[in-house]
DNA sequence: ATTATTAATCAAAAATAATTGATTAATACC
DNA sequence: GGTATTAATCAATTATTTTTGATTAATAAT
């Protein structure tokens, strides 16, 4: 019984993690958080060109960073401006992964 | 120039670490992590019915697993022992994941 | 020798994810 | 008010991954 308990509750982080490893399962979708690293926050409209990447792709990978948990959002006006989630980022990544996908490195 | 090299370099970095995230990307892969952080070494014979999974799609996991970089395997005669490869875990993951995806934490 | 076990691989089908271009709704600008 | 810009969403297509059951090659056990 308790046994049962615990796997459903591990079942449950599996699935958790699975949705985060899967956002950042991508090579264009590193990059933007790379990006997003090196300043407090951008709108979609100045990342899209820096990354040559169309608006409707670029707010597709967003959407999948941002229902992760793994970056936030903040909208002004018409703006959208995206950032790092710091604390969702240093509980999944390696320090070692400082310069490539956290703030305040290098 | 010195720019256009650095980011050839940044998109190989991206690459390899999209590789190595798509394979943590997967609840079952995780969950079979996490069994080999409880031991040191076990055979695919012993593992297929400990997380309910077929032998050939166990194969494919732990294939998908290997090639990442994420497990070693050694093979002794017909079996094939696959076990948790510390280094690399330890490089990615955040310490905070130890209990999870690491050997010798709780 | 013969039979059984182990584990990798294969090919086909099913399931998921990514890309594309268009549309929409909201806000900004003149 | 009228036009332009911003960014999310949609539907259709394309691409990738996963699942499944079967086959194969190697070794083990009798």
């Amino acid at each position: 019984m308790e046994i049962q308990l615990q796997d459903v509750s591990l079942d449950l982080e599996f699935e958790k993690y699975e949705a985060k490893f899967k956002a950042l399962a991508d090579r264009k979708r590193l990059q933007i958080l790379h990006l997003l690293t090196k300043q407090k926050s951008i709108c979609v409209c100045d990342l899209s060109p820096l990354i040559d990447m169309p608006q409707s792709k670029l707010s597709y990978h967003l959407k999948i960073l941002l229902d992760a948990g793994l970056i936030v959002k903040e909208t002004r006006g018409t703006w959208s401006y995206y950032g790092i989630d710091e604390n969702e980022i240093n509980g999944i990544l390696s320090d070692k992964l400082c310069c490539l996908f956290k703030t305040d490195c290098c």
